[in-house]
RNA sequence: CGCGGCGUGGAGCAGUCCGGUCAGCUCGCCAGGCUCAUAACCUGGAGGUCAUAGGUUCAAAUCCUAUCGCCGCAACCA
């Protein structure tokens, strides 16, 4: 029996005080690929995600919409998994703050960190404002004049009794962790920002509790006191591999291997993190990726943006929902992963949306598999003769299988995903359509049948290559092209290693695809 | 001097880490070919001082310095 090495990996956890934006689509999206991509490549797979409820701002909205904050909150939680599901996000766990297992588990850490003596009590001072009922920052009362900017009244120094974690006793430690493990902050830009960040201004202690809340988690050993968002928040990465309930389950995933969030929550994954776990004697992940953003042309989306979208009827673009319900989720996802380079900024327009699908998956991709199969269904009965054993041919002299899935592999673990397919594109599907037009089968087949269906397994090899290199990408279509075709290995089975070589099948091919007329309906319909 | 990113033919980008094989890709435009295919496909063409100014080098889009312009984060918006 051999056992599949473990992936572990998380995307950031959600507030559900809106519902799920372009955004947070987009991080959810390039972690799927890396899900699909290690289950294909064999192994055991754990890709959680969830929303962090515990939270002030959650409370009040729930207030504001008459709603019991839990019931609220699992609303929320059913809403963004459905555009999950919608987007075919293969997460194994959902996880809530709100929920028992996670409060326990919760519990369980900070007990354990405070026993460990890296939790002490203190007192917090700064600037609170009576209306907000929170404190505000010395910068936030030095550019208002030392006023609320939300209430424009006066902010009152208070000190108030706090617990502070010790973060501070952990720097040298974290920035000698940066330095053994060079890959632990990706991208490299990210992991400059943090490392001056750190030997600029230091690491301070944080206060991480609240006084005075219902909503939240209370302190094990002061159950006046709520626990600050983002100590709980980053114990969703454990709570949903059993950290409180399932010591095997905890023990076989734990380290991650990747938490996927915001370039803006580095500092709070890189820094703060790691130094809570080694806090509770436990190890720190292996990686962080701070993906980019979105933007719409070129522009952060504000209030003021989104009322200009509206007018234009243009903002369902921001509506993940309403995007994968105008074209689908398979349009989607390509465009976000053809366009915007995960690592760094992308931007979303509307013509270019509608470019990239015509270009790239209708006249490309869809269009091939449409003008591959034509031929044989009309004039050979649906069969490929003469195939059956044999090796296919490149369809171009430069284009070599190994290089490509080599090149999709490292981009693909390196979440360059624009590349990813930039290079399916350029090497494989592009070449696959002008050779069929150079060898001109159509013409071949009324002199030679055998001769065109020997063209045209070629180009069916090519199709079958791109169907399994976009497996992680598009995985409904890939799926549809790869069974058009009767190729034997089971579609669950095909791995990036089928795509490495050009390969002869036992029999001989034939189209599988459901015809109508002899020719199969298009995968992508060009949207005009 | 808070931090970071960007500036490449009309538009959007890749290439920059590891200088030469680089000026590349998609769209758009012009001309032609083809007709198997989703009015899709293929070929050719026009169009660029690789932001600006210096420097290093036999050689710079690529390395160094300075300048200009745009943008993001910095404040619980991913």
């Amino acid at each position: 029996m051999t056992t599949k090495p473990k992936w572990f990996q998380t995307t950031a956890i959600d507030y559900p005080n809106s519902r799920p934006h372009i955004g947070t689509a987009f991080e959810k999206l390039g972690a799927d690929v890396q899900a699909r991509y290690r289950r294909m490549e064999g192994y055991d797979v754990f890709f959680l995600m969830g929303n962090d409820e515990n939270t002030l701002k959650v409370a009040d909205r729930a207030k504001e919409l008459g709603q019991d904050p839990q019931a609220y909150c699992d609303d929320m939680a059913r809403q963004f998994q459905e555009v999950w599901k919608a987007l075919d996000i293969s997460y194994d766990c959902f996880i809530q703050t709100s929920h028992e297992r996670h409060k326990t588990c919760c519990r369980k850490f900070i007990q354990k960190v405070y026993d460990n003596g890296h939790i002490y009590k203190g007192d917090f001072e700064g600037w609170f404002c009576p209306g907000c009922e929170e404190f505000k920052s010395d910068k936030v009362h030095a550019e208002n004049a030392g006023q609320c900017p939300n209430h424009k009244r006066p902010l009152i120094r208070r000190v108030e009794p706090c617990y502070y974690f010790a973060l501070s006793k952990f720097q040298e430690q974290l920035l000698a962790h940066y330095e053994r493990n060079p890959d632990f902050i990706q991208p490299e830009s990210r992991k400059n920002e943090i490392v001056s960040l750190i030997k600029t201004e230091g690491l301070r202690d944080v206060n991480i509790s609240r006084a005075g809340e219902e909503w939240g988690i209370q302190l094990p050993f002061d159950p006046a006191f709520t626990s600050y968002v983002w100590f709980d928040a980053l114990l969703t990465y454990i709570t949903g591999i059993g950290y409180a309930d399932d010591e095997a389950l905890f023990r076989k995933y734990w380290p991650a291997d990747i938490h996927f969030i915001g370039k803006d929550i580095t500092r709070f994954h890189c820094a703060l993190w790691p130094a809570m776990l080694w806090a509770a004697g436990e190890e720190a992940p292996k990686q962080v990726f701070g993906h980019g953003f979105v933007y719409f042309d070129g522009d952060k989306v504000s209030k003021s943006r989104l009322e200009e979208l509206k007018k234009k009827g243009l903002d369902y673009l921001l509506e993940p929902m309403q995007i994968i319900q105008k074209f689908s989720s398979e349009a989607f996802r390509y465009y976000f992963l053809r366009e915007c380079p995960y690592p760094s900024d992308g931007n979303i327009d509307p013509d270019q949306f509608i470019k990239v699908f015509n270009n790239d998956l209708a006249n490309t991709l869809g269009n091939l598999l449409s003008r591959t199969i034509t031929i044989p269904s009309k004039s050979l009965q649906g069969q490929f003769p003469g195939t059956a054993g044999r090796k296919p041919e490149a369809v171009a002299p430069e284009f070599d299988a190994g290089k490509l899935a080599a090149e999709v592999r490292s981009r693909v673990e390196a979440c360059e995903f624009s590349q990813a397919l930039q290079a399916i594109m350029t090497h494989l599907l592009y070449p696959a359509n002008k050779y069929i037009g150079d060898q001109e089968p159509w013409k071949v087949v009324k002199a030679d049948a055998n001769a065109a269906s020997l063209i045209l397994h070629n180009v069916v090899e090519s199709l079958r290559i791109a169907s399994i290199l976009l497996k992680p990408f598009i995985p409904r279509s890939a799926e549809a092209i790869y069974k058009s075709f009767n190729f034997p290995k089971p579609w669950d089975e095909v791995s990036y290693a089928d795509a490495a070589e050009l390969q002869a099948q036992p029999d001989d091919l034939r189209v599988t695809a459901e015809l109508v007329d002899g020719k199969v309906k298009p995968l992508f319909p060009r949207i005009v």
